[in-house]
DNA sequence: AGATAAGCGGAGTGACGACTTCGAATATAT
DNA sequence: ATATATTCGAAGTCGTCACTCCGCTTATCT
């Protein structure tokens, strides 16, 4: 692959990332302009609107992977399980809207982006399970609920446009629920 | 106005609220064809299509507002704020598309869905205090963070379509988190 | 029943957006 | 330095969708 073309792939994507943060909705043309090359370039690096959009959620999961699994490394569960919930549900406004231009788009989305997304789980099941060991989340509170928590969290920050002191007191009252009972 | 034209008006409605209901997505045209009437008759009744969406999620606010200021009625206010909330989450899907629809179509809602939002939001303000009162809620649970606790709810329902049990479970959560503190 | 005005359907129209084509430009290999 | 194969961008094409125009139909009033 030529040098060039590489460049021209990242800037795509970071460009894409972006416009695509910002409003789903947004044409490939709005895409080629901000990256600063012709629409054509766009689609021979991604062969349609769809596979780019792909291309940017697998991105965006995997990097909230990582993240999940950098503070599995942590000795202190509780905090570590909480700090992450918290972190995804602020970061939550581009990454949704990114995956809603998706379904939009191309309904399901494809086999890398579902790899990516089941990886991510993966790696947020274990935060929940070591917290759970360590005392700080009830343990009768399995994945699949807890997971939904955090999807409608995010979703209602993001459709709400929660102010950052109203989202966080949403948080302490999701929280409140999490907590073993006392 | 004429007989017929409010029939139509109204078969019209029930189509658009079906029809957008399952794919926000869809063209004016599936409206008409499942109202069983031209496409011209849709735009007579409704100069836009921005318009109609309006008027169905207009329609869909001012019933949640009913049930909920018919549940303020009842004699006991935590059972029936606990109710409202469950339903208002169970029947998210169709109203949570039109609402997305809107949006995706003509940016912010008018001035009559916004006035529809405002009713039903201060009925849920009622339902809440009154649970208050009489101790099945935390009091120092505000109308903010507990009505971002319900579209988060509703949102994170729909977008992971949650199977009854998990939904159910995770309002379990929810719920207690805003039970007082014990 | 007959007049008439309101309502109706379906074939346009114009804009927009995803995707393609093709001649010009440029990186790498000798 | 020159050849050549790859990449680039701008101007298309094609389909879709919101919205309009106009001749026909039908409810309502006398």
């Amino acid at each position: 692959m030529r040098a060039d073309a590489r460049d021209n792939r990242a800037r795509i994507m970071t460009a894409a990332d972006d416009v695509f943060g910002q409003s789903p909705g947004a044409s490939t043309d709005d895409v080629a302009r901000l990256a600063g090359v012709g629409i054509a370039t766009v689609f021979r690096h991604f062969a349609t609107k769809t596979e780019l959009l792909e291309a940017v959620l697998t991105l965006r999961l995997e990097r909230i992977r990582d993240r999940a699994l950098e503070l599995a490394g942590s000795d202190d569960p509780g905090p570590a399980f909480f700090e992450f919930f918290t972190q995804v549900v602020s970061e939550s406004a581009s990454k949704l809207a990114i995956a809603e231009a998706l379904t939009a788009a191309g309904a399901a989305a494809g086999e890398e982006a579902r790899e990516a997304g089941r990886g991510m789980r993966e790696a947020f099941s274990g935060l929940l399970t070591a917290a759970q060991k360590a005392g700080a989340v009830r343990a009768d509170a399995e994945m699949p609920e807890v997971y939904a928590l955090l999807i409608g969290a995010s979703r209602g920050a993001t459709a709400a446009k929660l102010d950052p002191e109203t989202r966080d007191r949403m948080l302490a009252l999701i929280y409140d629920g999490l907590k073993p009972r006392r």
